[in-house]
DNA sequence: TGACGTTTTTGATCTCGATCAAAGACGCCG
DNA sequence: CGGCGTCTTTGATCGAGATCAAAAACGTCA
């Protein structure tokens, strides 16, 4: 939303010590190309609500989320809002055909990315086809996920649609921070309602009535998650 | 929906003179390594309805289309279908993780495809990156249509998404055979309907009413675009 | 602490698209 | 040509979720 007044770090961050070391792109590398990658990137930082980059804007590099969460989005001529997914660290933005992003991504939050100018980052991938499977391997998981957002946005109930995305982004959290009934929820419910196509009326209508049931419990910045069976049941339809 | 009775070619054909030659995958090879690739596909033919592969088989072959139009879908449980896909002449099927389609995928009339055994391709892969390259382009394109076709499910009326889609199946017709005003739909009302998240009594209306408007006339198996402007107008909203 | 802007919740009402129902239109085969 | 199954269109009604409106909760900063 504002514009992006962001901080740069100069240097003196090491590949081999990274949180998403694992889990990222690099992960495809070894510990001779690790030390070439590192200077290829740059550690950036963001301020809640600052976009990373834009819908229409040049693709001038590649981002390798780091800390953080992102809600990455497309708006309609007239303003409304589907927000097609929400990154996390060890995810990867940037990849595209036409030289666009074809969709913003916005800062929840405070956010640090590592940072690929595009060049260079290409040059760096023209021999090393392992890197290039990984990044592969990334975009065919997405469009599996994407493809499973597109059953839930054309043919599920308002609250099979809340239901699903507490489990799935508690599913995700689990996967980063190990296992957890409480479930933050860093974004707004209109964040919610934009991803699940819903109203931020109907979110907030369907969390208080999953809550009636005693299936979650609404807590400061999340909710907890009391009953997850009852949630899966209502998830399947 | 049938159990797949398929025919397949004894051999005979060849990838140089293949009809999708310039849009598929093999676009990236040169004329060796196409002789060696000829080997590796075998042209198979269904028939309309049958089931080319199902959402939770264990991958064991790509697809090349090569002629007709399929239809690629998830259902849930209890039936609800939703339509991820369509796919023409030079889409490639097949890409996944986890060794099991996620979509399903069935010929609406007739349809060629050349099929490819998936270790064999995969070791002809290996040591060609171009190829791979070529196949992220493809996963890279889908997954920006999937984007947008999430916006269209989230965050548009039933008149956007039926304009949107015709002005859309027109395009992707007009790239394959050139520009025409006549549209032809192979895919039934339910598919379209599947395809929009609407039911089918609600596209049949839509029909209709851009009938009435004078945007469209509905003909013997397609429409004749007579206003793509107005057309375009309520697309965009 | 309290005043103010923002976000969330709750309530009342409306509407678009779903559902239920039936009539046409079309294709296929005897 | 006529009978039958399927697909599409049209009509009548319903309801889930949107919209409109206001109250409540929360965060921030003087």
């Amino acid at each position: 939303m504002k514009p992006s007044v962001v901080t740069i770090e100069p240097n003196g961050h090491f590949c081999s010590e990274c949180a998403v070391r694992g889990a990222a792109v690099c992960s495809s590398l070894n510990a001779v190309e690790l030390r070439e990658f590192e200077h290829l990137g740059r550690r950036v930082h963001f301020n809640a609500g600052e976009t990373v980059f834009s819908e229409e804007e040049i693709t001038t590099s590649f981002y390798n989320v780091l800390e953080g969460v992102m809600r990455l989005y497309k708006l309609l001529p007239d303003g409304r809002r589907q927000i097609v997914g929400f990154a996390l660290p060890g995810d990867f933005l940037g990849m595209n055909l036409s030289g666009r992003h074809n969709f913003s991504a916005d800062a929840i939050g405070v956010v640090t990315v590592c940072q690929f100018a595009k060049a260079p980052f290409g040059r760096f991938i023209e021999d090393r086809p392992q890197l290039l499977k990984r990044i592969n391997e990334l975009a065919i998981r997405e469009l599996s996920q994407a493809r499973d957002h597109m059953v839930l946005l054309g043919r599920r109930s308002a609250d099979e649609k809340v239901a699903t995305f507490l489990l799935g982004w508690r599913e995700r959290l689990v996967t980063l921070k190990g296992l957890s009934d409480t479930v933050p929820l860093p974004m707004s419910r209109q964040d919610i309602a934009d991803y699940l196509g819903l109203t931020i009326e109907t979110v907030s209508r369907t969390f208080t009535k999953l809550e009636r049931h005693g299936v979650i419990e609404i807590i400061h910045g999340g909710i907890s998650l009391l009953d997850p069976a009852r949630a899966e049941a209502m998830a399947a339809a």
